[in-house]
RNA sequence: CGAGGUGUAGCGCAGUUGAUAGCGCGCGUGGUUCGGGACCACGAGGUCGUGGGUUUGAGUCCCACCACUUCGACCA
C-alpha cells in the first residue's frame, strides 16, 4: 500500500473533544471519522486492526470448539418478549415498527437470537455442549458516549454462546473460555490483562467475570488485594466492616444543628470522626417514586449496584420536596416516616454513640445505639470497598483501588434464557431439562482503542506487531532522488513478495512531515532509505517503540528485514 | 434526565461599543527547499446551528428551538 493512496488524512492539531489519548490519535490519524454521537465509520488503517484482532478471536473461539454462525441485527421484538427483556431493558434496546407495523429491535446482544437459533437443533442430550459465536454489530443507544471507540453505540463485539447439560460441565467450558480469553488478549499484546469477578448486570446469572485492562481513563473501579491476588469490579466486591462499638453507651440527646445538611458540617460541629455517624443517603424506586433510605456510616460511600441486587427494582437518587415524608439534612432511623423503605448497611451493625438526624429540622441525634434504639434493623453490605480497606479473602488492610477498561466479559447465565424461550432437551433418561447456557463477549473497537491507550507516546500509537495495520514503514526519503526511488521501490517489491505487509511512503515529502505520518500509524518497524544512506550502501531500520535503532546492508535489507518481522510476528504469538 | 459549556471555511480558533467576515493549519497552481510537521507568490473555499424578534443596520442584543460537548445519572 502506498501512503500517498491511503484514504483519510493525518493532522497535527488534536480535536477539541477528545478527553483521551486513543481518541485524539486515532482520529489524527486517519483511522476512523466521526459521523454521529457514539457513532464513527473506519478507515484502513483501523478496518485492517480490527480485522486481525478478529483473526485472533476466531482462532481462539475455533480452538475451544466454537463455530462461527452469524445472528440478524435487527430482530423481531418477539423473541425478546419470550425472553422477559423487551420490558425490562430500558431506552438502550431500540425499538422501532417495520412498514408492517410490527414492532422489531435493534440487536445490543444476542442471547435471544443464539436460543431461538439452536433449539430446534438442541432436543437430545447427545447433541451437547456446543458453543456458537459471532463477530457482528451491535447497537445501544446508550445515555452518554465518551471517550471514542471506548464508549460508542455502535460497536462490533465477538459474541459466543455456549449450552451444557450441567452446571459441572457449564464450569469446565467457562474455564476453558477464560483461558481462551486470557490468550487472545496475549496475542493481541496486552497480556497485563486481568481478570476480575463482577457483577452480572441485566445478563443475569450467578459467576460472571470481566477482563479489565488497568489504566486511569478506565471507567470501572476494581478492588484488588496485593497480598493475596483477590481482585472484584466495585460493584461486586463485598465491604468488610470491622466491628466498633464504644463504651459506656450514651443516652440519646437531641442537638441543635442549624443549617447543617451533610455529615462533613455535622462531624465538624460535634467534634466527632465521621464514623461516629450514621447518614442517610435517599433514593426513590424508579417504577413509583416510593423513598428508600439507607442508613450507611458516615465515612462509606454507597454502591448502588448493591441496593438494586437487594431491592430487585431500580432507583434513582431522590428529590426531596416539602411535601415528602422525610426532611432533608436531618433524617435518621429513630422516628423515620414509615412511608418509606429503609436498610440500613452492615457498618452500622451493632454499634453505638453515633451522630445522626433527628427527622426534624436544624436537629441532629447523638447517642444513637443500634442494638438498643433500632433494634429491628436488618443489615446487608451495600458500601463500596474503600482504598486500604479489608480483603474479603485475606482480610488484610490492603485493598487498592485502581481503574480500568473492560474489554470482555464472561457470564455463566444458567437457565434465565432458555427455561424463558421453552429450550428444553430429552436427558439420558427421557426427562425435559433446560439446558444451560453461558456467554463470553469482547468488544473489538473497544479493545482497538484500549490496546492505543496503553500503547502510545506523544507522537503516536504504538500498535504490537500482532495488530499492527502493517508491519513495516517503508520511507522514500527524497523520492525525488533517482537511486532512492529506484532502491525503495525494489525493496518495497521484495518485502511483499517475503509477505511482509508494507506501507510505503515515496511521497516527496520533507523528513519531519514524513515521519510525523509514520509515527501516527503507528507501524512497528520503520525503514528509512535516503541518499545519506544510500552513499553508506545501507537502510536504517528502527522500531516505533525504539527498542531497536540500525542500519543493514542494502544488498540484505530484505531478507534481514523479512526475517526480524517473522520473528517478532512469531514470538507475538508464543503465549 | 440534571448542571455547565460550545455552535463562525474541511480542522483549530479570533471577531471590541451593533456598521465591508478574519487568522493559523489544511486544500489548488507555480517556484525554491529537503533527516522531525520548510518557505515564497497567487488562488479557491462562509445560508456565521435553525427560526423568530429589536434595529436604518445583527456573527454581535432578546426569545424559542436544535445539535454537539463536559461532568453527573444510567449502562452486558
Amino acid at each position: 500500500m502506498k501512503l500517498e493512496k491511503l484514504v483519510g488524512e493525518r493532522f497535527k492539531e488534536k480535536p477539541a473533544d477528545c478527553t483521551v489519548e486513543s481518541h485524539a490519535l486515532m482520529v489524527r490519524g486517519g483511522y476512523m471519522k466521526y459521523v454521529a454521537n457514539g457513532i464513527f465509520s473506519s478507515f484502513m488503517p483501523l478496518k485492517r486492526i480490527t480485522r486481525k484482532l478478529e483473526a485472533i478471536m476466531r482462532g481462539e473461539m475455533d480452538a475451544i470448539d466454537g463455530q462461527e454462525v452469524s445472528f440478524p441485527v435487527v430482530m423481531p421484538a418477539s423473541i425478546w418478549q419470550e425472553s422477559g427483556r423487551y420490558e425490562t431493558i430500558g431506552k438502550e434496546l431500540v425499538r422501532f415498527n417495520d412498514r408492517n407495523g410490527s414492532p422489531v429491535v435493534l440487536g445490543m446482544t444476542h442471547e435471544e437470537a443464539a436460543v431461538q437459533l439452536v433449539r430446534e437443533y438442541g432436543q437430545s442430550y447427545n447433541k451437547y455442549p456446543f458453543m456458537i459465536y459471532q463477530i457482528q454489530t451491535k447497537f445501544r443507544d446508550e445515555a452518554r458516549p465518551k471517550s471514542g471507540l471506548i464508549r460508542v453505540r455502535e460497536f462490533t463485539m465477538k459474541d459466543a454462546y455456549s449450552f451444557h447439560t450441567s452446571q459441572a460441565d457449564l464450569e469446565q467450558y467457562y474455564d476453558k473460555c477464560h483461558k481462551a480469553y486470557e490468550r487472545i488478549f496475549a496475542k493481541a499484546g496486552i497480556p497485563e490483562v486481568v481478570s476480575v469477578a463482577s457483577d452480572s448486570g441485566m445478563m443475569g446469572g450467578k459467576i460472571s467475570h470481566e477482563f479489565m485492562l488497568l489504566t486511569d481513563i478506565g471507567e470501572d473501579s476494581i478492588v484488588i488485594c496485593p497480598e493475596c491476588g483477590y481482585r472484584a469490579n466495585m460493584e461486586a466486591a463485598p465491604n468488610i466492616i470491622e466491628y466498633v462499638r464504644t463504651e459506656p453507651s450514651q443516652d440519646l440527646a437531641k442537638v441543635h444543628t442549624p443549617d447543617m445538611h451533610t455529615i462533613e458540617e455535622v462531624c465538624n460541629y460535634l467534634k466527632v470522626d465521621q464514623k461516629q455517624s450514621c447518614k442517610a443517603v435517599v433514593y426513590q424506586r424508579n417504577s413509583d417514586d416510593k423513598f428508600v433510605v439507607l442508613f450507611i456510616r458516615g465515612d462509606l460511600e454507597v454502591n448502588e449496584t448493591k441496593m438494586t441486587n437487594y431491592l430487585g427494582f431500580d432507583i434513582h437518587p431522590a428529590t426531596i420536596t416539602d411535601e415528602s415524608p422525610l426532611v432533608a439534612g436531618f433524617i435518621g432511623p429513630v422516628g423515620i416516616s414509615s412511608d418509606c423503605i429503609v436498610l440500613y448497611d452492615n457498618s452500622l451493625k451493632g454499634v453505638n454513640n453515633l451522630v445522626c438526624g433527628a427527622n426534624e429540622l436544624d436537629h441532629h441525634l447523638t447517642g444513637l445505639d443500634m442494638d438498643r434504639d433500632v433494634p429491628t434493623a436488618q443489615f446487608h453490605d451495600f458500601a463500596k470497598v474503600q482504598e486500604g480497606g479489608i480483603c474479603p479473602v485475606c482480610g488484610k488492610h490492603c485493598i487498592t483501588i485502581s481503574r480500568g477498561i473492560e474489554v470482555g466479559n464472561i457470564f455463566q447465565l444458567g437457565t434465565k434464557y432458555t427455561k424463558a424461550m421453552g429450550m428444553t432437551y430429552t436427558d439420558a433418561d427421557g426427562n425435559e431439562q433446560n439446558p444451560i447456557m453461558g456467554c463470553y463477549g469482547i468488544g473489538v473497537g473497544r479493545l482497538a482503542a484500549a490496546i492505543c491507550e496503553v500503547h502510545h507516546d506523544d507522537y503516536g500509537p504504538i500498535w504490537p506487531i500482532s495488530i499492527a495495520p502493517w508491519q513495516v514503514h517503508l520511507c522514500a526519503m527524497r523520492a525525488d532522488n533517482e537511486e532512492v526511488r529506484a532502491y525503495a521501490d525494489s525493496l518495497y517489491a521484495e518485502l511483499q513478495k517475503r509477505g511482509i505487509e508494507v506501507i510505503y511512503d515515496d511521497r516527496n515529502v520533507s523528513a519531519g512531515f514524513m515521519f510525523s505520518d509514520a509515527d501516527l500509524l503507528g507501524v512497528p518497524y520503520r525503514v528509512i532509505v535516503s541518499p545519506r544512506n544510500i552513499k553508506q550502501g545501507v537502510v536504517e531500520v528502527s522500531t516505533r517503540d525504539k527498542s531497536l535503532k540500525t542500519t543493514i546492508s542494502m544488498e540484505t535489507a530484505a531478507d534481514e528485514v523479512a526475517k526480524m518481522v517473522l520473528d517478532a510476528l512469531q514470538a507475538s504469538q508464543n503465549v
